[in-house]
DNA sequence: GTTCAATATGACTGGCGATTCATCTTTCCG
DNA sequence: CGGAAAGATGAATCGCCAGTCATATTGAAC
């Protein structure tokens, strides 16, 4: 019994959300920094090509350090995403709240998203390698984000201002443009004015992308 | 010189792509065993949780085999790209050539691709995470099949068979909600038919999205 | 049936990187 | 102050796996 007369029994507190929370500004300050090194590591190598010592070094801590707030890489990324998430939403809700009827609130929504995208490339890059990471962790961010959307078109087609019609769908339509106009004319390459790109958008939400066809009542 | 009598001068023929093309046509049918076997572990575990050992195995060949006709990983990936982005294009132009006009062709064509990629799951998986590996093979592929598309939507324009408008932006609009409604609806949860997603977003082509701002001319 | 280039084998290796841990430092609070 | 909990350190570990290589097999040409 001489070998381990204390490796029973220890970690009292690491039991929920991962190693145990900060209970000090200094650990609050620190684990922070971590995150915000690694959302920017992530975001410059990939998830793969970044190690847990690129982060920390990002960080300016040690490797070990890591260890106190996060239990492994895999959970790192998903506090990310959350994170990332929340902060999205927040600002893309931001940002629609003045607009007077739907159409104006898309137009908003898409010129904020490229504009937030453009600002923070590290979103795309860390959300999408999620995916593959954990799944369930990017759907929970899509169905977080499309559930808020669709109850939106919900009550603009109660206002009529939209046309009845499977709004669930829609929904998934519009944030796979979105996603992709992103990655193409906010990421790859800005050779198209975020005003041209939403106004094709909006032409297309008025008017269909048909000349005939006008059902109009 | 007696260390190294023959090291110098070998591989007279493996230069341009990989270690050499198969000879035979037993090397051929190795080849695309291999292949298809990788797009096969790729698309179950992902590109790095899978090993070369498991794609070998599932070729029923050794380890060393797959170094005969690929350079490494990351060149069997950029290989699978090319194949299964030839295939998918085929498949889809084959779908829409009977279609009548413009409309009729996005509807064939989104119906095309929601079945091929139920069929073929491992399409979206392998394309996806290409991204991360090889940025410039995921851009090739978007960018091939955006300028076929853009191509035929100039010709509809010709026609007069849609509105005027920029074909290259409504391009990655539309690349992106096929994504997002494959990902979703093919891939995640049928719980929509895809009759029922053609029919929401053909009637988003003919009509718009609003109620109001039909500019009939 | 002999020969040789092409193909196939699978044990081995080299390095990388996530995680651990014993130890030291800081902060907090009475 | 004193000492205990929280935080920080970074060298060491350890499993994994892409890629290599010496050797064996195949099969087609002659």
């Amino acid at each position: 019994m001489t070998t381990a007369p204390q490796t029973n029994a220890v970690k009292p507190a690491a039991v929920s959300g991962g190693p145990g929370a900060p209970k000090t500004a200094r650990g609050a300050r620190t684990r922070a920094r971590i995150l915000k090194a690694a959302e920017h590591t992530f975001g410059t190598l990939g998830y793969h090509r970044a190690g847990i010592s690129d982060i920390t070094r990002a960080a300016g801590v040690a490797q070990g350090t890591f260890y106190t707030y996060f239990a492994g890489k895999e959970e790192i990324l998903r506090e990310l995403v959350r994170d990332m998430g929340h902060q999205v939403r927040a600002h893309l809700a931001a940002e629609i709240l003045d607009a007077g009827n739907r159409l104006e609130a898309e137009e908003r929504g898409l010129r904020a998203f490229l504009q937030y995208l453009y600002e923070n490339p590290s979103l795309y890059r860390v959300l999408q390698e999620a995916q593959f990471v954990d799944e369930a962790i990017y759907r929970d961010y899509y169905e977080a984000f499309g559930k808020g959307y669709v109850r939106m078109l919900a009550n603009a087609t109660r206002k009529g201002e939209i046309r009845p019609g499977n709004n669930e769908v829609r929904v998934w339509a519009l944030m796979g443009m979105s996603n992709f106009l992103g990655l193409r004319y906010a990421l790859w390459d800005r050779d198209v004015s975020f005003d041209e790109i939403v106004d094709t958008l909006s032409d297309l939400f008025r008017n269909g992308l048909t000349l005939d066809g006008k059902e109009k009542p």
